[in-house]
DNA sequence: TTTACAATTTAGACGCGGCTAATTCGTGAT
DNA sequence: ATCACGAATTAGCCGCGTCTAAATTGTAAA
């Protein structure tokens, strides 16, 4: 109820922490992870961690990391709330590309009004997800973590669906969409080359090798319920 | 060409500039006009204003003034154009109320972007003017403005029509929204009290004794050439 | 012409968010 | 059980934009 009057600076903070939880499976965010992320220096996190941990968004554990605090996440949840019902609305209803909504979103995110924001979720028609498939957070800070993996965790031999496409880096994205790899297309995975080796998919009908960071950067879903058996099929091309 | 990297601060004061050169008649604005008009100290008006002048957008002439360089008005206007552009996105696309948009434009318009800025303008088929009738600065920082005077300074017994609204207070937007005294309204000026007495005026078939914050917010032209005689013509009620 | 006052500028300080350099802590290797 | 090293924190600084209090200046009145 009460107006937290997070910064910008704050909330770019908050935001990065909900995300590298997201990412990684750790609790504990370590400062690094969160300096590199946000192209800051370790000194500036840890100084942001304190003040967060003194107005009670954070759990800051000297030497071991921090996690947000359920009043820190529901803070982190509300930016995430305007930043993908923006994208979407940009994507949507002003013809902005795929890979370009993220950036402006990021800038437009900290000026939107909580009256803006409701406007913008009717006029999209209360979405669930925004274009890269992200959950949008409820109003109420409900967000619906669709059980989705990473590609990269993908049994060889299944066939699953995109759920979601990381959107934070424009380039890739843009590579993806030409791939079709968009939340929904069908993913047939083929074969994990060895030791981290390429993986290989089948994706509207052509076959590709893709890297590390190209499968840790689409989520995916067992549609048909494929019932998870080590099928180890190894059907190459 | 160069991205000039102004702040939104430096924007804000840019802005408040040229606001109030438009608005007086004087070419050198003070520094307590620019305090008042940005609720600062004067203090910080004059060291902002000596940044400025570094920065070749203000003259600053000391004790005795600002204005703009031509660079200056330059980044005003840039800066003007994402603010009504927005009004206007927000008013006929988004079904913001006249007198709010004014506030969510003011937060957005430091954070558009330039390709955004472009699918907006495109969006609502290039407009000329915003919803107040403020014209809106082409993308190369021309601005045409239109042959008006404010409504105080209108002549009793005279039919002008609106130009423009002041879109800075909500409330009175609001009361004029409500009296029908919006851009393209005809207005009849029926007589001026004495000793900066209200202005009676009818509009709508209606008549209304406007105060001096009013007249002063409201922008007219004579439309009809009503061949600007001073007829002091006094038909009251 | 002098003077008083209001407007303006200067001086000095603060909070925010950032940085570098130095220090402290945890932990994996010996 | 120790030690070395990398990660994290502390210390101290900077620039921005703001403020209050203390000069300074322009000007209008005497």
């Amino acid at each position: 109820m009460t107006e937290s009057v997070t910064s910008q600076a704050e909330q770019d903070y908050l935001k990065a922490i909900y995300h590298l939880a997201q990412d990684g499976e750790r609790e504990k965010i370590g400062t690094a992870a969160i300096a590199e992320w946000l192209a800051v220096s370790a000194a500036s996190v840890t100084h942001m961690m304190k003040k967060l941990a003194e107005r009670g968004l954070v759990a800051h554990h000297p030497y071991r990391g921090v996690e947000l605090t359920t009043a820190g996440e529901r803070a982190a949840l509300e930016v995430l709330r305007h930043h993908r019902l923006l994208e979407t609305y940009l994507c949507t209803q002003l013809g902005v590309p795929w890979d370009q909504a993220h950036r402006e979103a990021d800038r437009l995110e900290h000026a939107l009004s909580e009256d803006l924001e409701a406007r913008l979720d009717q006029a999209l028609g209360f979405p669930t997800s925004d274009p890269h498939g992200s959950p949008i957070p409820t109003k109420d800070g409900t967000i619906i973590a669709p059980p989705s993996r990473k590609l990269a965790a993908a049994m060889p031999g299944t066939t699953v669906t995109v759920t979601e496409v990381a959107d934070e880096d424009a380039a890739l994205l843009a590579y993806l969409a030409d791939l079709g790899m968009v939340p929904g297309a069908r993913v047939t995975v083929l074969a994990k080359g060895p030791f981290d080796g390429p993986l290989h998919v089948r994706v509207g009908g052509r076959d590709y090798a893709l890297g590390d960071a190209v499968t840790r950067a689409v989520h995916v879903t067992t549609a048909t319920t494929t019932t998870t058996t080590t099928e180890e099929v190894a059907g190459a091309e």
